[in-house]
Formats: structure tokens, sequence, C-alpha cells
RNA sequence: GUGCCCGUAGUUUAGUGGUAAAACUUCGGCUUGUGGAGCCGAUAUCGAGAGUUCAAUUCUCUCCGGGCACCCCA
């Protein structure tokens, strides 16, 4: 008997209750911190002339395969994936270009004024280790321009991130900003680097010789210091560029600079993800703990062959910037935006007795409709408690709805902070709430 | 994927080779119309599994989870 109730509450508990690694839930004055952050992030994106998109969270795996890259760490580790009962192979999104890329060529956007400037949020999914930082799900915030291949567009792209940034209450943003060329140069480059580091190969670590093979740009942000020593002399692709794209880069620094944007040159920044062509950037804030290395809060670049990477039949220039939420909720100079939708109840209403209790929710339901955001606790019965929790909760206004007042269809109103009480017709609650505001 | 530290009630912490204390919170009761205190009571098979042992929450191993760092990245 004993046996067997055991081992019906071991297999209960065998079944965690806990969220999956990396993944947690979002509630609370974190919540009201995304929400706030959404709202703001939204707001400045629509001044500079960006629309809202959301594409799902679930794509077909190629599409990051062939976009993103073998060989890159996203999708070589990072990527959920799974077989549907259709046989179809998904993956959950690592990040937001590759899906906006999709949607453009799926729905013809190449029809409409080019470019056409997406914003969206939302989470993505990543199989990394957790740490400060760092989820395996987490929220990113992105802007893009699809459709043109001009150098004011990056400067737009990057001035409305820095400016989403700046409204958050970051400060001390730096942007590292670097070219890696299209095709006319990057192979050519590619072709240089590669010959260089087979000439010091048998300093490069055996993964770094794998690269050398895939994908040699991602050893030039290697940190291992043999291979950053070697990385000095290492030939930099801003002097490998074409005139174009030395035109476009010069272009985009100038806009930079008359934006007033504190720009810094960096020549090994290269980026994990294949799809980036010409310019590539990144952007930190100063961490301010002790020793600590900058946070990476935002990062992108352009990326004007991912159309036809994905199986789009001609390319399309492009380019974007894409913010990590939760480093920038999750960071002590974040100021606190609050989101519109929430009110903060200046009335808590009580209610006494079985007859006031039954009345209650109508009386709720005409504040409501009134848009006179409220607190209660209906469950509670006795004055007490439920003074004391309007107390707790610092909310400056009671209504005491009694059996008194349920029969003479009035209300107390209670001044929390000097006691005082006002007993109001029912019929002219609404008016009377209007006063106090 | 790797390394270091960690894992006892909702939370923060005690504690022991013989199945566990406390504080706060929450909920219920005692006093059923005014800011809440008081008293009583409830809530843990000590992250999961295996091993050593007469006996493990306490020792060992594995796994899972958390924190931090590396790799990488937002």
């Amino acid at each position: 008997m004993s046996r067997i109730k055991k081992e019906t509450t071991k297999s209960n508990k065998g079944k965690e209750i806990s969220s999956p690694k990396g993944m947690r839930d979002i509630m609370n004055e974190e919540y009201y911190s995304f929400q706030g952050f959404f709202e703001k992030a939204q707001e400045v994106a629509v001044y500079y002339g960006f629309k809202p998109i959301e594409t799902p969270m679930l794509e077909h795996e190629n599409i990051f395969t062939s976009g993103i890259g073998l060989g890159t760490d996203i999708i070589d580790k990072e990527m959920y994936t799974l077989k549907t009962k259709g046989g179809d192979h998904l993956a959950l999104r690592p990040e937001h270009t590759a899906p906006l890329m999709r949607a453009y060529i799926e729905h013809g956007m190449q029809t409409m004024p080019q470019p056409v400037m997406f914003y969206q949020y939302g989470p993505v999914f990543r199989h990394d280790n957790p740490q400060a930082g760092r989820y395996r799900q987490f929220y990113q915030f992105d802007l893009d321009s699809l459709g043109s291949d001009k150098s004011i567009m990056d400067a737009l792209v990057i001035k409305a991130g820095m400016s989403i940034l700046e409204e958050a209450g970051a400060e001390n943003i730096s942007i590292d900003i670097n070219s890696i060329g299209d095709k006319e140069c990057r192979g050519v480059y590619i072709r240089e680097l590669t010959s260089y580091y087979r000439k010091h190969i048998n300093s490069l670590s055996t993964m770094e010789r794998e690269r050398l093979k895939i994908n040699p740009l991602r050893i030039l942000d290697s940190k291992e210091e043999k291979t950053k020593e070697i990385n000095v002399g290492a030939p930099d692709a801003v002097s490998y560029l074409c005139s174009s794209c030395k035109k476009h880069f010069k272009e985009v620094l100038e806009y930079l600079e008359e934006l007033g944007i504190n720009y810094n040159i960096n020549k090994n920044l290269v980026r994990g993800l294949s799809y980036y062509t010409r310019t590539v950037f990144e952007v930190y804030t100063k961490n301010e703990k002790e020793g600590g290395l900058p946070v990476q809060v935002a990062s992108g670049g352009r990326y004007d062959y991912l159309a036809r990477q994905i199986g789009g039949k001609r390319d399309i220039p492009s380019v974007g910037f894409s913010m990590g939420v939760d480093r920038v909720v999750g960071s002590p100079w974040y100021k606190k935006l609050s989101p519109r939708i929430i009110k903060k109840p200046k009335v808590y209403f009580i209610q006494l007795g079985a007859e006031a209790k039954l009345k209650s929710l109508n009386i709720v339901e005409i504040l409501r409709k009134a848009h006179v955001p409220i607190a209660q606790s209906l469950s509670r019965d006795s004055l007490g408690s439920q003074l004391a929790i309007a107390e707790k909760l610092a909310i400056p206004y009671t209504l005491i709805f009694g059996v008194k007042e349920a029969i003479e269809n009035t209300v107390i109103v209670r001044n929390m902070s000097n006691r005082s009480q006002d007993t109001v017709k029912l019929p002219k609650l609404l008016e009377y709430l209007k006063e106090l505001k």
C-alpha cells in the first residue's frame, strides 16, 4: 500500500515544474520594463519611417542554414530545429533578418516604393549556455531597410537604432564599424587573407584551421592571444575595397559624422553571420561593473545578397540594426520606460457584507466603462484587511461600499492620506472622482 | 560544448549519518463596518536518480537546474 503510494508520488515528482533552461517568465516590474521599451522603440521607429511587421517564430530551417550560413555557431550548434508531423524541417528563429527577407520575397515587396522599412520585435531562440545577459529565449528589436543600396540607408538605420538606445537611457554608447566589401572585392580580400593565414598556419588552433576553410573572416575576431598577434599584420578589408565599396563606406562615415555619432573603425570586426556585406557594426555600452567589459547591446550591417542566398531571384540590397532588449532592459542605465497601457489605480474598491458584494461587480463595471482604473479584493470580507491592502499598495483613495451604502445607493470615498471621507451618491460618483484627479 | 561555485518550505536562511528548525510572505480561523497589530493553525518525502550503509537530507557518482566565465553572441 505504502509502496504504491510512494511510486505514484515519485512519478509525479519526476516532472520538474520549471521553465526550460535559459528561459524565464517575465512579469511584474520586469514585464513593464520590456513593455515600456517596446513602446518607446516603436514610437521612435515610426518617426524615422519604419512600419511594423511580425513574422512567425517558426520558419523553414533552410532559410537560416542558407541565409545565416553554415560555419557559424548560430547555425551549427545553437539552432532549435524540429520535424513536423508532415515532415517539414522547421526551426525556431535565431534572429529576425532572414525571416524578414523571406517575407519581402514572398509578398513581392519589390513592387512597393523602395526601400521598404520595417521594425519588428519578439523572442528569438539560441541554444547557448546561459550567463549574464544571455538567455536561450531572448528578445530583439530590429530595424531594417530593404531594397536600397544607398549609404544613407545605412546611416538612417544606425541613427534610428542609436536614438532608441538613447531614449532608453543609454549613455557612453560607442559603435564599432567596418566594411567587409561586396562580391567584387570580398573574394580578392578573402584570398589574400587566406594566403596570409596559410603562412602562419602553425600558430593557428585546430578550430581556426577549420575556420580557414569555411569562413576565414571569422579568424579576424579571434580572442586567442597567438591569433591576435597574427591579426595585427593581417591584410585589412578596407584597403581591399573596390572603388564602389570604398565610396559607400566613406559616405556612411560622413553621414555618421554629420549626425554626431562617435564611431570607431575596427578592422577586425567581421560579424558571426555570413550574410553580411559592406557595412558591419556593433554597438557597446559601458559596463558599470568593476573591470567589466563593455556590453554589446546591438549590432547589424548590410546584407545585400541575403535574398538570393535564401532562394530569391535577385539581390535585394538591405541593411539592418538589431538590439538585444534583455541587455538594454537589464542595464543599470536603463530608465524605466513605463508602458502606456499600465494605469496605476488611484482607487481601491472595498465591499462589505453580502448585499454589497452582490452589487459590487456592477460598480466595478461602471468604473471600467468610465476608464477609471481600480484595484480591489472582492474575495475579502473584513473591512480592516481590505484597508490594509489598499494601504500596502499605496493607493490614494478607497471606495467603501457596505450594506448601508448598497441600500442607500451611495458609496464612501475615503482619502487615504488624511483619512477624510465623503459619502457620494452612486450616480454622482464618476463626476466626484473626476474632481479628485 | 568546456570550466569554477551553488541547489533545504513561496522567499531568505539554520541544521544533523537515524526522514528537518526559524523568520518573513501567503492562505484559513479567532474579533464579522475603518488602515492591522495580536493569538492559533496550514504549507518541505531537504533539485532528480543511482550507489555506500542496518540507516542518508547529510558521504560518492551521474543527471537536471541556477550563477559566473570561456567559446560565441543580443
